[in-house]
DNA sequence: GTCTATAGCGCGATAGAC
DNA sequence: GTCTATCGCGCTATAGAC
């Protein structure tokens, strides 16, 4: 068994760093630090800071989707689909030591600070998960089992706002007691 | 008639500059070309960052929460007053030429980042927030107008983070379009 | 109260030995 | 593929003239 390469560590620290602190309060030395290898090793894995971010985005956003498909695909009830996405952020949150967002929705926050390819890439990945919402809430409502008032798209848009943004402020307060507690309240409102 | 001090113009620039950047990507040299005064006169008013940043709040959370303890204190309805209580964001995302969020819902995002009389700053406006909610929200349950299921705190907490959280969000996508509408989608979900 | 000048540091990035 | 060493820049902050 071969451990894990240096690339893959120096991803998943990066990752977590933004995760918990932010793009533009992460850098070379936090990674170096935390993965025991100097400044300048990482730069022969990826040469800028963008180049790394962009690697990050490009592993993070399948693997996310993915997941999703994943829910989508099986043949558990649209209730039961919606929940299991609201898992993957609670999954997110809990993970690790400390509270940690979703890396694209720390990004959206700072994304005016982000060069065009990166944001085109926080953005895509904004607009497929809410088509993949607009799919499960459609299916709920087709089978009677959610009723919520309002246009299907709008609702697909406030209960991705409020994942992506929930995330972020509830590591305030309560953290993922509170964020369980708010998805729990947000199932009820779709169910009507 | 005197024109805006210095200082003040200072705070205006660096509040939209939180705003819209974060904390961490704001910069004095931003600053200094925006007020145009040079960097070393900035800190004859705020000697370090951290003190601007606490004035920036110690100004911000007291006016907010003045204007959402006017509308509790009007003699509108309850589902106006709400109503008035969203409006406040959409007026912050919608002031000035871009979108800019929040200042406590950019900090909240950059939490971790930030040292402990700051961050304390930013925890208590969410929770004064929340408080002032629930009592909205009590109000116009009492009066029969609400009608949600579940627990009022949480419910205070679901609409503030969708709130803070949601105009952090649709600023990579809709903007103020796609806010107004989850905010009336929201309300339609409150009232039930 | 604003200026010039500069200190001191951390950052991302590069060159070249091993 | 990782190292040492260093560059150049932007940052916060300070000293002292005006």
């Amino acid at each position: 068994m071969k451990s894990t390469d240096t690339r893959t560590e120096i991803l998943d620290t990066a990752q977590e760093l933004i995760q918990k602190l932010g793009v533009n309060a992460m850098s070379y030395a936090d990674i170096s630090e935390a993965v025991g290898i100097r400044k300048a090793s990482i730069h022969y894995h990826f040469s800028t800071k963008d180049d790394l971010v962009a690697a990050l985005l490009d592993r993070y956003n399948p693997d996310f989707l993915r997941l999703v498909d994943a829910i989508i695909a099986s043949p558990e009830s649209p209730e039961t689909k919606l929940s299991r996405y609201f898992a993957l952020f609670e999954a997110t949150l809990s993970s690790g030591e400390q509270d940690k967002a979703c890396l694209c929705g720390m990004l959206g926050a700072e994304l005016k600070t982000l060069k065009h390819p990166l944001a085109e890439r926080v953005i895509q990945f904004y607009q497929d998960n809410e088509a993949r919402l607009v799919k499960i809430l459609t299916e709920g409502r087709e089978a009677g089992v959610f009723s919520f008032p309002g246009d299907i798209k709008v609702m697909a848009t406030l209960i991705f706002s409020l994942l992506e943004g929930g995330i972020l402020i509830v590591r305030a307060n309560g953290g993922l007691y509170q964020f369980r507690a708010i998805v729990e309240q947000l199932m009820q409102l779709v169910k009507g």
